[in-house]
DNA sequence: CATGAATGAGAGTTCATTCAT
DNA sequence: CATGAATGAACTCTCATTCAT
């Protein structure tokens, strides 16, 4: 590895943990170059401005470290059931393991509403996702299929929001219990009465 | 109405706007006092610092606009389902109407997190709310109704954020399938199959 | 005087001397709070911006200092030619007194195009002397009375830059002499032949 | 020529155009290479510091580009005011063509004197003009030719800085009536009167 | 000769908060 | 009750300059 490569390294690896754990609005540049050892210039010299840095951190992160541990467990010949249980799974380990990245995600996507960032990032980071679980809610035969895979999704974000608010209130949540009702909710809705 | 009742009032209704708008960060107190027409004095008179202001200022929103809109439409009489459906209405006329009201929760939570007290408060807020969809889905007989209830107010305020997201870069959300969706899921989930 | 103003017009003061000394750019906010006395805060209590002081500060010279001691000892009944000459005396005592005004001027309206100030400040300030010397050609009878105005004032405003220049290289100007010359070429240069 | 030769000339060419379009302090070095295609250690390779740059471009230019094309039209056999008549219509042309110089040559000047050195410099450089202006005056019969050099040198300074200022605040100046008033003030003031 | 990563002091600006009036 | 002048720490960002390669 070149010393550029380190340095830059470094630098997104200490930007995505103070990101995440605090959100875009307070985390302040100079945390960021404590943190990662380098100078403001030596920042600047590698990032256009800070929101650029927290775009460039949150791409980065997603591509090394949360899609390859999304996709290297889902195959085609999967039935569509398992791969909606691998994916809650993904999730609820995503909550205990990188816990603020929900809110990273949400506090960059609202800095870029107001940069008027018009880069289609966040639609394409959304679809990768919208479109395979819709695709396998047709194949399950739902009704609206694309609806319910925004349903879905969103409310993957929206119990990350929750599990770190009751974490921080002091709530424990018992991720299994968490997991069976995900699946009846989500999976095995129809099945429960069928049988 | 005292003089003093019309100044706190229009601090917090101009509050409001602002920070359901722009999110807790990205509002100055200068642009409070502008919006509500008083000194930096007078809005310390009323209020001891920006977190007690915003958080007042949620507190005082919930209680004057969100609960009575939400509470007068219920009985005790009212089928179980019905509520849920109510639940869900009320959840979409929010997106429509007051669209940064969850932005606006979520970063004073946050706030609030970095303050190290008023969890209190927060365990309050959502378990009114808790409590009754639990109660009702133990009505209906479902398996786990508590982790049922946060299932699904996650995914109202999950919805919110994302129906802000699509809005935001371009893209309608079609409301009524939203709402037959959201209540296949979370109403009716068993009743198709039956018949 | 209330304790604002007093605020207020230390900057001013303490601001006009090191921009006319060193120029837009070579001029810190920092050294001008530490020159007036004020904090930071202070300074953008009352001015919007390090242009706007640079502006202001400018307006505020001009109106204070230069205006009233250039027209109380002006007036209608005077004859042409001693109008003339009292401009180029109260240009000479300019030079010799506020030497960095022109450099002032000249960098604040560099920073106003570059900020595209659209407002007429240039044009005003500039009119009021050139309808004034082009009037008082007219009276006597030059060929293109508006051009000779142009060309006399930006004499004065060059002549002020190189005062400064020949002052710093070591070079010291006979201002006498300068304003004998000045007279011959703008006032009597017809007479000399005539008589 | 030589890459190296090729890779200076580069340099100059860019800092040259940037310089006199924006004055010094508005120029990063970033900005120099950027435009030239080379790197920042090449720079610094050729040029000591930015103000050393800076100088070197003005003198450099002022050799390669401003005094062969006055010069070359001008022999020892002209009329002295003939000589005059050129350098007004020298000064018209670079007006119109090199738009910045002078504001260039001042910001320079002005950094120079912060260094406290190169003075010399400068005299030199107004001493070829003004040596030369003064000798026609003589030739000319006038009472003070070194004073009315000065004032006439400064004063193609100022119509300079004039010229530029009048054009940006959209104002255009009629150069052909500025050219016969200049004449008037400069070269035939004392013949209107004789014929 | 040339590269570009790295430095760090300093720039203009924002902002919650205090307090004399 | 209300005003708004004043504070100063913290913010993002710029830049001439150095130096290992």
């Amino acid at each position: 590895m070149t010393p550029e490569k380190e340095t830059k390294e470094r630098i997104l690896e200490s930007a995505f943990e103070l990101f995440s754990s605090k959100g875009y609005d307070k985390v302040s540049l100079t945390k960021v170059i404590e943190k990662a050892g380098v100078s403001k210039g030596g920042l600047f010299h590698h990032f256009d401005s800070k929101y650029s840095l927290a775009r460039d951190t949150l791409i980065w992160w997603a591509q090394t470290h949360m899609e390859p541990s999304f996709f290297e467990d889902v195959s085609d010949e999967m039935e569509p059931q398992d791969i909606l249980i691998h994916f809650i799974d993904f999730m609820i380990s995503m909550m205990e393991k990188e816990e603020g990245f929900t809110k990273f995600f949400w506090s960059i996507f609202d800095e870029s509403t107001r940069r008027e960032d018009e880069s289609k990032l966040w639609i394409d980071f959304l679809s990768q996702y919208s479109l395979m679980v819709s695709g396998i809610y047709e194949k399950m035969g739902v009704k609206d299929p694309q609806m319910k895979a925004l349903i879905f999704l969103s409310n993957m974000d929206g119990m990350a929001l929750y599990y770190e608010m009751l974490k921080k209130t002091g709530m424990e949540l018992d991720l299994n219990a968490l997991r069976e009702e995900l699946i009846r909710t989500y999976v095995t809705f129809n099945e429960e009465v069928k049988e």
